[in-house]
DNA sequence: ATAACTTTGTGTTATAAAACATATCTAATG
DNA sequence: CATTAGATATGTTTTATAACACAAAGTTAT
């Protein structure tokens, strides 16, 4: 099990955190009054339409965030990975959530009060740069899904998120297996097509040795291949 | 003609600019080094894979930001209207650009140095949580984009891209007309269909009296039932 | 252990939309 | 003014993929 009362200590501290050179003091102040609570697995941490009361980070675990279509199916539209914030769009824009929230996996998640972090960001410019930096990539990636989600065929689209989850959270020690474990919905979903034709197309991936599927564990067995299916479209 | 020469005064000075408030001495430092350009409606303002060399404001025109698909299809990504910046992802993120800027009618686009430009932003960070408040808004429009160009139907595609250029560029005096004259190509590329595809839709919508369509001008005859047709998906 | 439920897997059918094929209309060019 | 090119319009064919149907395997609860 993870460990809660150290989740603030890791978002603040990981090296890649944009408050990882925060002097003590500062660190403090966020430290002083944040929260953090334990999400398990299929948990939603924030629902559409809510209003966001500070800053999140998840410290610990796997989040995605989903957006419900007309026709009731959900697309995901990003994948968090710890250290790093949700839901700090809809903060930044002072708009209400726009999507909802779900851990993937067991996670834990430090809440930051709004006047803090604001006070903090306004002191350290260098950290608004960072997340304006990190808001800026943000929508690259959403433009790109944008145009490979309505353009690539079920292969090309399949095999991108394949990529996207190897970029988002790495292979495991053997460098081949996926460090993700989605059900076959989920990588539907973030695929934009059906449940069976993301589980059909991922056996035809095994039947051409590109993948080796067993369960939930993908092995990319030849990512050259994959990459030029992503290509190809 | 637009005036070129009194473009930098418009995108400084425009109510809504980011930069409405900053004082005489801080607009002086933005204009001393700056640039205007006019371009001509099909122009390119900038290509996907260069640079920004500065920052981008639109002053006067329409442009279009666009993404190029695996098929060679082109996806338009966003739509700027005067005042606001442009080209500004790929500036905040500090990454090449990853679409192209092309003028749908004749435009003026001013060009701030970078330096003065991150000058002026540090010394005034309520200009970047304005910036930073842009790009979470944009994010939250492209998140939706992504889902609704992936899920709904052509009628409802198209009728959102329609609404999207009333929100984008509101109507003439009539109260009806979009102020917006995209060729059918372009409509289709906002939509995520093929130009036929537009063509015949936009004449099934006349047929049902929900709009009217003379050439480029469309007018809105019957906006609830557009809704009603963006919904329904 | 058995039942009930969920997830995964695979074959078949239906359909939305792309691709293709022309035709007409409009705008630019010599 | 004639010629050409580009944009708009519409009908037909093809195809990718959703929708449906069902079976098997795993998981959870009783």
């Amino acid at each position: 099990m993870v460990d809660v009362i150290q989740a603030c200590k890791t978002c603040l501290e990981t090296p890649g955190s944009v408050f990882e050179n925060l002097s003590q003091e500062e660190k403090d102040l966020l430290t002083r009054r944040h929260t953090s609570r334990f999400y398990k697995k299929g948990e939603m941490i924030y629902q559409i339409g809510e209003r966001p009361v500070g800053i999140l980070c998840l410290a610990f675990g796997k989040v995605k965030i989903i957006k419900e279509g007309v026709t009731g199916r959900e697309q995901i539209v990003r994948l968090a990975r710890p250290v790093g914030f949700i839901g700090y769009r809809a903060f930044f824009a002072e708009e209400n959530y726009l999507a909802s929230a779900v851990a993937i996996e067991d996670s834990v998640v430090c809440q930051f009060n709004r006047e803090d972090l604001l006070a903090t960001i306004h002191k350290r410019p260098e950290i608004t740069m960072l997340i304006m930096k990190s808001l800026a990539n943000e929508l690259g990636i959403s433009h790109d899904r944008t145009v490979n989600l309505t353009q690539k065929h079920i292969r090309g689209r399949l095999a991108e998120s394949l990529l996207f989850l190897v970029n988002t959270y790495g292979f495991e020690e053997d460098g081949m297996t996926i460090r993700a474990y989605l059900s076959r919905e989920d990588i539907a979903n973030l695929s934009n097509m059906t449940t069976s034709n993301a589980i059909r197309t991922l056996s035809i991936f095994s039947d051409e040795d590109v993948l080796d599927v067993q369960g939930r564990s993908i092995k990319v067995v030849n990512e050259s291949r994959l990459l030029r299916i992503c290509e190809l479209g």
